[in-house]
DNA sequence: TTGTATGCGTTATCAT
DNA sequence: ATGATAACGCATACAA
């Protein structure tokens, strides 16, 4: 069996006490006494039990990141920034898989399972603010929401400035010329406000540059299949569209699939232009275009306030706003 | 304050084993006891405390997932399946990072940090088996091994059969009539068996074809920035190749972006093939032939196994490999 | 069927 | 500076 701080505390001759002092690194332990503990320590290959210490001072030294789908690539990349934002400051991360059920997001977040086994939660939300309201009511769980712009200052909040990111990217478009422009991605049966910001900031660009949608798609999910089905029925129709801003890079990845699929050239026939700036985009043919959106910032800002919460439950909720930048590729401005 | 089990307990009138009874789902217990103690819950809004469950019992219902880059495509689509296979038998996933980093790698194993936080371990690793198993001799840490090859009986272990998948994605290359065929993804400063199975399939196949290896590329990590590199650097040489077995997919996709700003064509004059089967490159352009892994089969059987040692850890250590097929697509046959 | 009492391994309080 | 001991919240052996 693993040896517990008793045994060594006999083996050392020593109380329970200085042993957990020895172990937890308190100052005022006579340099004698710290050896006979290490020793023991070492011979008895003693290990503290994390389980009991937590019991005994609430903390689990765990955070939990809460997101959509783990294999989408903007979740993989913003989980990979996280774990080691966390890790720096001394905290491992939990992954915790949503699924788009609204249900199990509720359960999360009201503690109705095995919540306790962590200090905080970084959450990447489908629910809307109101729902976000009532549930954390409920428990006290310090909490930092991720991506969403709306802000009632009762959260801490790494935000995106989702509307401005869409006129960019539409912009950018409108600029190259195109005047016939699509959107992919709305979600018209969810109440998500991140593809309600991105519709705003599309039809905003288009209204000032004098131009209308010439169409919005929906999209159920942002995965690259849903972008290749939207991009179909969109080139079906007439007129066709000259270019098209998907609300995610992997819907666009969907998108350009399909665009060549249709026999046509991207960017001649269709510009394409994406959001999160992905890996896959850099490589892709053409290369991507999109809004780059600074995950490294988004998951150390985050860290940083879901500790500071855990350190200080009373302090006050802080709203940041990630910086973002449109980056021009292949698939808008060609090679 | 949280309420505890004490505070149910005085509230409704009843012990605390009766209510420990009723919220473990006791089988015997009166129908007015449990209306009783299920108002009192209801009234404090209680929870139990998992951690505290867990001091008791041994179990915290977490499995650690370890990988070396969760935003490397084939790990984040294992840590979806593995998360949704665990939540089917009641467990959380904790997935780790060591980013390449054998003392990371190792002081997860050992226990040395936070261990014991989880029930057992799923762990894809980099070490060797000869390091594992002095790490293993210390901790009994239930642990299952993910994709390498040997086996030795010691470990639980769902198998790819890494030379037979070489073997089938090089041979899939000399009957199109391939001659100048590379490789890219050995690591030949490293002692991973993956990319060396890898190896001994492809050398192997060209072998039985009466063929020699073009050349062997090496690759750091197998991400797409290696794999640009390394294909770059064997298209400039002399003979240049007309096909590339990539040891994984995302080598692939960089080795497919280095192709094409080389001027050349893919599968005309340059045959590319991967390994992994991402979602990926289904959608590239061209599609990516590959050799399909079955990571959900992959993923049930490593959590089963796992749950099953956790369960009783003398059962025997099972080995199992899983399936994989070759999938043709635009890359190596065109459209 | 239900109650009582002990211990899981640690930290923290109160002494000395 | 160190020792004795009481919690932390739960599950279970033992009793009734």
């Amino acid at each position: 069996m693993a040896a517990t701080l008793r045994d060594v505390a006999e083996r050392a001759q020593v109380s329970m006490r200085t042993v957990s002092n020895v172990v937890s690194g308190y100052a005022h332990v006579s340099e004698r006494m710290r050896r006979r503990v290490l020793d023991a320590i070492d011979e008895l290959d003693y290990r503290p039990n994390p389980v009991a210490r937590t019991l005994r001072t609430g903390r689990t030294g765990m955070l939990a990141l809460v997101v959509p789908e783990i294999d989408v690539p903007y979740f993989s990349e913003l989980a990979r920034d996280v774990i080691n934002a966390a890790a720096e400051v001394g905290y491992r991360v939990m992954i915790d898989q949503t699924g788009h059920d609204h249900d199990r997001e509720r359960e999360l977040l009201t503690g109705g399972d095995r919540t306790m086994l962590f200090d905080g939660i970084l959450f990447s939300p489908l629910v809307t603010r109101t729902e976000l309201l009532e549930m954390n009511a409920r428990t006290s769980m310090p909490l930092v929401l991720l991506g969403e712009h709306e802000f009632d200052g009762r959260f801490d909040h790494v935000a995106i400035d989702n509307v401005q990111a869409a006129h960019d990217a539409t912009t950018h478009l409108i600029r190259l010329g195109r005047t016939r422009i699509a959107a992919i991605g709305a979600q018209p049966d969810e109440q998500y406000s991140t593809p309600q910001q991105r519709t705003a900031g599309f039809e905003g660009a288009l209204a000032d540059a004098g131009l209308t949608p010439l169409r919005i798609e929906a999209a159920a999910h942002y995965r690259r299949a849903d972008g290749y089905q939207a991009a179909r029925s969109l080139l079906e129709r007439d007129p066709r569209p000259d270019a098209i801003f998907c609300y995610s890079d992997l819907l666009a990845m969907g998108a350009l699939r399909a665009v060549f699929d249709a026999g046509l050239r991207v960017p001649e026939d269709v510009a394409i232009i994406g959001v999160d700036d992905i890996e896959e985009g850099r490589y892709s043919r053409p290369s991507l275009s999109t809004v780059s959106l600074d995950t490294p910032f988004i998951a150390r800002n985050a860290v940083a306030r879901v500790v500071a919460r855990i350190e200080d439950p009373d302090t006050d909720a802080v709203e940041l706003v990630a910086p973002h930048a449109l980056i021009a590729r292949e698939s808008t401005v060609g090679r």
